[in-house]
DNA sequence: TTTT
DNA sequence: TTTT
């Protein structure tokens, strides 16, 4: 009867660390920068970063460690969880980090978002093939064009 | 060049807290529960529950702080953001919240999801003491409390 | 008490058409390519593509006719709307659409994902400026580093 | 490297439609509506409804046919997706669904969203005819009904 | 602290 | 066709 869910795009700020569990499993760490832009009082363009704290497990803990790097651009969708710890006092702290259950490399295959590419590698242009699309939900009789808008209509919300 | 979502759908741990800055800007918190069900090691059925610290600004605050109370099912949609404060010993600790965008009542109308709905109408305590919340993510030295909301501040976006 | 979310991330399979409305309002149209990979029953990987239909309104079309085109990766969030109108025997259509409301643009900047790059244009190199994120969400006192993850740790789920 | 989700809070129009494949693989059916308010021009409060066309396979149709009905409030989270169909005439039509991930029960336990729930239990008719569906993004031609799942097909994916 |  |  819930739902807990995190939509995330965005950079690694490092390296993703990947370490496995003494039963062998795999367990990723990275943390990921959002950056949202607002004007201030006085009208100025402000950025304020946020840093989320990514675990992934198991496979997708191998590919994360073995694909992202540090500037990658990506998707990650998860689930919030907070896990208490104790400091070196014995004191309860409490980190929320994102569990993710999906990753996708945004930006095109090859592509770096920062950090050092490693000599020799990545950089090339893939070639996007660019076959005129179906409109999805579109229904074209013989060779009826629908008009996907009519400048006479007036908008309808 | 990012996105930072987070939706939610679970209950009221507590009926909202409702504040005000001292510009009079209206502010809301609570603390929601998702519940997710999974299977052990031996096939027994076991619930995690998370807890999410919500806040709300101005007019959406004005609304929960209006309708939502203790158990009520709801919908939020918002954004991840980590505050930092210090404890009383002065060391910096991070708290994460969600700040609501969206907030959807759900259930039907007149629903209540918890406590005993007090007789002749909402309003009441439901019986329920209200003790400080040990807010999920907080870290609480002590006997030291965050405060969730320092009525001082003034709004940090 | 309802919500109505799309969220894709694909390739414009065209340039957008930016038109105007009588009275004046910006629409913008283009159609959105997202492939899911999937293994058939012979265990080979097949790709499946959906095509999407974009709209968006007003300030959100503009920004579309000016920034995007064809190949250009975009994440997009919108609802989902259906639209009836009639083909030229008279019989009604029903055509699916997502009504943007938000629109971010993946990749660096400068990047095309495809299509004939307008002459003398975009293709630069941005930099991405790395400085270490301070975990979110993650306390610290003084030089005590929290494990984030602890290899004696079993999995918690 | 592509993103395709949907999620909706909406409410059954009927009960769902549960057919098997003829190599037994559950699918259900249903629409379900999600109501947006709004102002007109004028100030008036309006309503908008969508319809979706819902579609479930496998263990989480099973279910869907067993627990939902019409009126019930419900959280969905799938794809988009769009099907060719021919109509009587030949003619190539389109129709966008969703295909269900997640299905989440809303409102408490026990709770009905609709109908009179029938004396004694659940399983009723709930006094509900049931025509055939009209469903949304589809085109019917006079008369013609699109066949929202033809049992000789077999999973398209 | 909620809910099932 | 639902729901508020």
């Amino acid at each position: 009867m819930s739902v807990n869910k995190v939509i995330l795009v965005g950079n690694l700020g490092k390296d993703p660390e990947l370490r496995y569990t003494p039963s062998g499993v795999a367990v990723a760490n990275f943390s990921l920068a959002t950056t949202e832009t607002y004007k201030d009082r006085d009208g100025n363009r402000q950025n304020k970063t946020e840093w989320h704290n990514i675990v992934a497990w198991r496979q997708l803990a191998e590919i994360c460690g073995k694909y992202l790097h540090k500037g990658k651009q990506v998707y990650i969708e998860g689930k919030l969880t907070t896990r208490k710890w104790q400091d070196r006092d014995g004191v309860d702290r409490y980190t929320t980090e994102i569990v993710a259950d999906q990753m996708q490399m945004l930006g095109r295959a090859g592509e770096e978002g920062g950090g050092a590419p490693s000599p020799g590698g990545r950089g090339g242009n893939d070639g996007y093939a660019a076959t005129p699309p179906a409109r999805s939900g579109a229904a074209a009789v013989d060779t009826y064009e629908e008009p996907s808008f009519n400048p006479d209509d007036e908008i309808p919300f």
